[in-house]
DNA sequence: GCTTTTCCTACCTGCGCGGTAGTATAATAA
DNA sequence: TTATTATACTACCGCGCAGGTAGGAAAAGC
């Protein structure tokens, strides 16, 4: 039940770009360092956290990143969807309208209500609250 | 963010056990027929069980496992916790102290609200519950 | 046109999940 | 005492995916 590096390393991007940036680009190379993670694979994170529109971007010579939104409009939740993926703990809620024998199914409750649970914290905290 | 098909296996051999067994002993052959899992993978779960001292055994001919205690004294977070390994969702808490930068780390309380949050429904809740 | 950046695609590699297989050991029934 | 039915234990295996590397194209500033 481990959250990968992706969603850990992309909210360490946002944390950083909301410390360092002050409306300013950042290249990808600098936060890097900062991080301590290797720039390449950070490439791939930040792209999709600019697909996701959470990013603004510059490219070229003194080019770089920067937040779209203020870090209180960022939902931490939201960060690491873009990222992870689904943040379920099973795949009963998959699909249309989750799995088929979910109402004979004993363990289904416990699950929804473990998924419910995930999610309400991480909804409730934003980009604001962690620095 | 998945719990691997170890511990939701495991938790539908408890839940099994504890609908269908009534004290007697019950063959995981019958087990791993009426949940569609294989034989020889629940093998390998319920031998984490019962090193876990989650089950009674007998060999030979109408053997099988029954619990070793009522329903209602297993712990959810236990059943998982001794199949999964840990449920946490990152490894800043691992070892002696936990992660070494946790003092200035910015995401490392929201992995702990996180943690706890996760353990805090998980051990609320028993056997008995999902019955 | 040179440098610095993002952007995009392809590729690699180890490891753990999700099993399969075979056999030893134990208990019961005939 | 032998056949049958079960657990117990160990070894093995495929393959998807996390976690990267690598190479270059396009854009922007100097």
């Amino acid at each position: 039940m481990k959250i990968s590096t992706k969603g850990r390393y992309a909210l360490a991007v946002m944390i950083d770009l909301a410390l360092n940036s002050h409306g300013n680009f950042i290249s990808l190379k600098s936060i890097a360092a900062r991080q301590d993670i290797s720039n390449k694979y950070l490439e791939q994170i930040v792209a999709m956290l600019n697909k996701a529109g959470y990013l603004e971007t510059a490219r070229g010579n003194s080019g770089g990143y920067r937040l779209a939104k203020a870090p209180e409009d960022y939902v931490i939740g939201d960060i690491l969807r873009a990222t992870e993926g689904d943040m379920a703990p099973t795949n009963c809620f998959a699909g249309e309208d989750g799995c088929e024998k979910k109402n004979d199914c004993k363990s289904y409750a416990l699950w929804k209500g473990l998924d419910d649970v995930i999610n309400d914290y991480l909804n409730s905290k934003t980009l604001a609250d962690l620095l």
